[in-house]
Formats: structure tokens, sequence, C-alpha cells
RNA sequence: GGGCACGUAGCUCAGUCCGGAUAGAGCGUCGGACUUCUAAUCCGACGGUCGUGGGUUCGAAUCCCACCGUGCCCGCCA
């Protein structure tokens, strides 16, 4: 409703200014101030000043004398205050802003006939997923659900890196060591039994003696040149380490909850003789060059080479990408892809290169996070170093589960949790926070990872939200028992309070913030946004008592109020990722 | 050495892209509110050279430059 609202402003200003013989190039529209009771502002009037020969107050009051708010649906009433022009809502956008709330779908804006594929997470098939990439997939799979909100059709996209050194050593330890010589894994499932191979690999790679390395390396060269030939037994063979490993790793991602529609494999454009493709065009280019006995790009702006066919003729990681993302452009009209900072350099030599392809790089759009890193240090799976991902949201759920359990002694509303209800509040709540707490923040800043804190249920993080939720399931529920209908739609006048009112314009904001979020690809925009709703909501519930208001009207404005807010705190939860409890 | 990011209250962060009204939250500390639709809530107090210095502007946390601090990157690895 607030997109709207906004572009009913932009029409009056433009007009006005017209009729004042003003410049509109620029309106000045801007978010006033909490204590301004105005939805929008403009701040126009500064800017015209000069050119106008007037000060800035008298300018916004020739503007606001030029229009007449009777001629827009939700403007109510235009103010002057000082140089600001103030936009006040009509009490049809509250009502309308109402009736669209009580659709499940609020939020949903229209269709707009655009897939998107985003590519996030797409981790080494090496072993656990561990917290120092939890950033990816959840900042990933908040991404495509607010892209989704946003009317896009998204796809979600893992790309695995199936073809690299790292997997053939990975596949040559596993062919070579014996079971019996291993640790016993961490946990019973398939990325942490096999990664123990993986990491005596690698100890026995840089602790044997020289000669029995060099035979090693020998069978891991045959691995990798088997790929490079399309040989199909070699690709089986390391497909059953990979696919074996993604299986563990797949299913620890689906807790938090992230999923996707494929796995892309990087072999998939070695097999089908794309990269090969790529690598003739990229020798055609006048930025080819041959130099050290490798065929090399000199990148504009970029003061690094890069090598896209290596001396013995093998594909690198970057050309074998090269081909993937002219795949990507060939089957969708934009591509997404969540990275970690340290690939920095790649994507921006990436896309230098597909601009030098002819390809159109304004369709990929990069987002990207830096690492999470223990207070000792960087993670590592070879290492064996890092806080596995399963670890974290276990000690989640069972401090959550504890808190529930605290609580029941001190709950006033005797309803029943049942040990099932317990059990899926832990769940939500313990796994809510962990996925909010990273998702609400800007993914360029640093983050240090720290039990106690990624694990507080009070501070600004989920749980506050999700009882919002819960609290008006509560209120429904009770007023559905009692027989009173949630009326379709309001008359404004039920609604005298300003908590009423407000919360009303909180909602109203809602559709704003997904397109504000996936235009920009800021989820954690979405997340700020259910702290404000979840402020006005719970200003509200201690002033407006609903099922016990004073007269049936009041009490079905504010039922159809309470639906509303429903409805966009489950969908703003939903948009991130995060569950939405009943009771809590 | 070069490139990129980050630096806002004791702590964790919004706000920065797109300059605009007295810089906002939470945690912590202190003090209050449960016979009232769920107190995982609410109300109040305390707390700030927006890293430093310059510049642009009517106006700078926001834009530009320099510097300081921290992180990441600078492989014929992925």
């Amino acid at each position: 409703m607030l997109l709207s609202l906004r572009a009913e402003v932009e029409d009056a200003l433009a007009t006005a200014l017209a009729a004042l013989d003003l410049p509109s190039d620029d309106l000045g529209i801007e978010t006033p101030p909490e204590d301004v009771p105005a939805v929008l502002a403009s701040s126009v009037a500064y800017r015209l000043a000069s050119e106008a020969g007037a000060p800035p107050p008298e300018i916004a009051a020739n503007i606001v004398e030029a229009i007449d708010a009777a001629d827009y649906e939700y403007i109510g009433a235009l103010r002057q205050q000082g140089p600001y022009v103030n936009v006040l809502p009509s009490d049809r956008y509250l009502e309308a802003t109402v009736e669209a709330a009580q659709d499940e779908a609020f939020g949903t804006l229209p269709d707009r006939e655009t897939s998107v594929v985003v590519e996030h997470t797409s981790a080494n098939p090496t072993g656990p997923v561990h917290v120092g990439r939890a950033r990816n997939p959840i900042i990933g799979d908040a991404l495509a659900r607010v892209l989704e909100y946003a009317g896009y059709d998204v796809e979600r996209h893992y790309y695995v890196n199936d073809a690299g050194r790292q997997i053939a050593v990975f596949t040559w330890a596993y062919e070579t060591f014996d079971e019996s010589d291993l640790p016993e894994p961490d946990r019973d499932s398939p990325e942490y039994e096999m990664v123990r191979y993986y990491r005596k690999g690698n100890t026995y790679l840089e602790e044997a003696a020289d000669d029995a390395v060099e035979d090693a390396e020998a069978e891991i060269q045959a691995i990798l040149q088997g790929l490079e030939d399309g040989d199909e037994e070699t690709y089986e063979r390391v497909s059953e380490v990979v696919d074996t490993v993604l299986s563990g790793m797949t299913a620890t991602l689906e807790r938090l909850p992230a999923e996707f529609d494929e796995f892309v494999k990087e072999t998939r454009f070695m097999r089908d003789g794309t990269t090969d493709d790529v690598v003739d065009r990229l020798q055609d280019l006048e930025a080819a060059v041959y130099e050290e006995d490798a065929w090399q790009l000199d990148l504009p702006e970029i003061e690094k080479n890069l090598v896209f066919l290596r001396a013995d003729d093998t594909s690198l990681y970057t050309t074998r990408d090269l081909a993937h993302h002219e795949w990507k452009f060939d089957n969708f009209d934009r591509a997404v892809t969540v990275l970690g900072e340290d690939h920095k350099l790649q994507a921006e030599q990436l896309v230098a290169t597909l601009d030098l392809l002819d390809h159109d790089t304004e369709q990929l759009e990069q987002v990207f996070y830096s690492w999470v890193n223990l207070p000792e240090g960087g993670m590592s799976t070879r290492e064996g170093t890092g806080v596995d991902l399963d670890d974290l949201l276990d000690e989640a759920i069972d401090r959550a589960r504890e808190e529930v359990e605290d609580r029941l002694d001190d709950r006033l509303r005797d309803d029943h949790l049942e040990a099932d209800d317990i059990e899926r509040i832990a769940h939500q709540v313990g796994i809510g926070a962990v996925r909010y707490d990273i998702v609400a923040k800007q993914p360029t800043k640093g983050i240090t990872f720290e039990w106690d804190r990624a694990l507080d249920f009070e501070a600004q993080s989920a749980p506050y939200v999700q009882y919002v939720h819960a609290r008006c399931c509560g209120i429904l529920g009770e007023a559905a028992s009692a027989g009173h209908e949630v009326p379709g739609e309001v008359d404004i006048d039920a609604l005298e309070t300003d908590a009423a009112r407000d919360l009303v314009r909180e909602i109203a904001r809602f559709p704003a913030v997904i397109e504000e979020a996936a235009d920009d690809l800021r989820p954690h925009v979405v997340a700020t946004y259910t702290r404000d709703l979840a402020e006005a909501f719970n200003t509200f519930y201690r002033e407006c008592p609903v099922l016990t208001a004073d007269d049936p009207e009041t009490r079905a404005a504010r039922l159809a109020v309470v639906a509303g807010s429903r409805n966009a705190v489950a969908n703003a939860l939903d948009a991130l990722g995060v569950a939405a409890p009943d009771s809590m």
C-alpha cells in the first residue's frame, strides 16, 4: 500500500512543481523521523531554494498549496512543516491496507515474468558443513525467498566443484586407505564418515616419505587427467565420493532450511564440450595472450592476467565457470550468485571475461559476504578446525528446549503444551534464532562466532518476532472459538487509537520492504522490518484489547488488524526462511 | 607493496548505496509493570569526538581525498 501511496506522492509533487514552473527531476521523497506524524515526506524545497530564489519553507508552502489531496485516493493531506512537505495518509489508505493484509499471500508482488537463478553455498563436497560457510546458505536462501515474494520465477542452484584437485585427492584417499585406520566419525552421517579419508589423505601427503608422496601424486594426477579426458570410469569413481559427501551436506542444509532445485556439477561442462568451446573463443579474443606456455587473458582494469588453459592443455576452475555462466545466461533472465569475499577477484575476472565474450553482464549480480571466524581464527574442513553447523543447530535446539521448559511453570495461560509442541517450538525457535542472527546483518560485515551470542534468544532475535506471530494466532484462535468472525474490510473510525493506526501503517510498508530487499538484493532489510512491525504490534497489544473491546465494531476492526498483522509477520518471517510458530 | 571490504554507545547492530528534521534499537547496568487476548512482553533512566584529519555542500554518519586500525584477496588451487 505504501507503494501505491508513494506513486501518488510522486505524481502530486511532479504536477505541483510543473505548475510552479520548477524542475521535478529530484522529488526528494524520504521517510520522516518517527516523531513526525507523516508516512512520507519530501525535502524537495531545499533542492529548489536557489533555483526558485526563495527560502525552502516558502517553496514547501507553495507546493502544499498547489496540491489538492482530494484528487488522490491515499493521500489524506499535505502539511508544510518548516522546509518539508509531509504526507499524511487518508483513511482509505489505512482501510485498504487492512483489506489487502487479509490475503494470506500479503506482500507477494505481481509476477514479473522474469526468471532468476540464485546460486548459493556451492561449498566443495569435502566434508561436513561448518559454521564458517553457514552464512552462504542462509543469505542465499533468504535472497531466493525474497525474490520469489517480489514476483520473480526463482530457481536455486548448488554448483558442485567435482573436478578439482581436492576431489581427486579425496577420491584417491577413499580408494587407498582402510576404514580400520581411521578415527571414529563425529556423527553417523555420510559426510562425517567420508571426511576422515580426506583428512587422512591430506596428512599423508604432508607427512609421508617423498617417494610415497610421489606415487600418490601420480595417482591423483591420473584422476585429474581422466576427468579432463572425459573418461567415464574415472568420472564414476569420483562421483561416488562426491555424491556420498553431498548427500550428507544436503541433509544438514535442509535443516536450516535451505533446499536446491538443482545440483549443477562442474564436470557437466567438461563432458558436454562447452568448456572446450569457451577456450576456443577465448583464444580468438584480442585480449588473449600466450605466455609461459599457458593461455591467458589480459583483462582491462584488472592487473592480474587470468590463465584459462594450462601449459598441459587442461582447463581451470574459472574456465569451467565461464561455460557454466554461459549456460545460465542461456536459460535464465538473471543470475544471482552468493559468494564469500575471498572469491571477489575471481568474480571480477569472470564478469570481465563474460563481457569480452559479448554477454550482457548486467544479467549477473554477485552478493558477497565475509567469512565467519572463530575467536581463535578461521575454520577449515581439511584441518578439521571449526564448528560444524549440525552441532550449532543441535545446541540451539537444546538451549531453546530448556528455555521452553523453564517457561512452562511460569505460564499464565493453562493451555497444555504436549511433548510434541515443546519439540516443535524448540526447533522453530532454536534454528530460527541462528538463522535470524545471520540474516539480519549486512553480509559484508565480519562476524566472529561466539556460542552465547549466536544463541541469545532475547536481544533483537527471532523469538521476539516469532512471539508476535504466536500472540496473533492466540487471539485469532480465541476469537474463532468465541464465534467472532474476522471482517474482510474495516471502517477506519473503529480504529481510533494511535497504536492501532501506527500498526496499520507499519503493515502497509511490507510490500515496499520486499521490493527494496529484492531490488537491492539485501534480505536483511526484511529482518529490520520485522522488528519494527513486532514493536508496533506489541504496543497495540498492550493498549488495544481485542476480545474484550468495548463494542463489537471495535472488536471486529481490531480483529482484522490482528489477522493482517499475522499475515505480515508470517510472510516476512517466511521471506527470511524463519519459522512462524502458532504458539510458544 | 597493490586491490577490495569493514570501523556508529561498554558489547552486538540498524541507518551509508540514493546527503536533509534532535544519530536509532537490543544486550548489559539501574528502577518500574503479571487477579487483564501468552511477561520470549512492556515502560522509564543512564550511555555517542558516527576511527582520525581535510574537502565538497545551504546541510555530511552518508559524497570526495589522505591517514590509522581490522579482515579478505593478489596460484598454470578451488
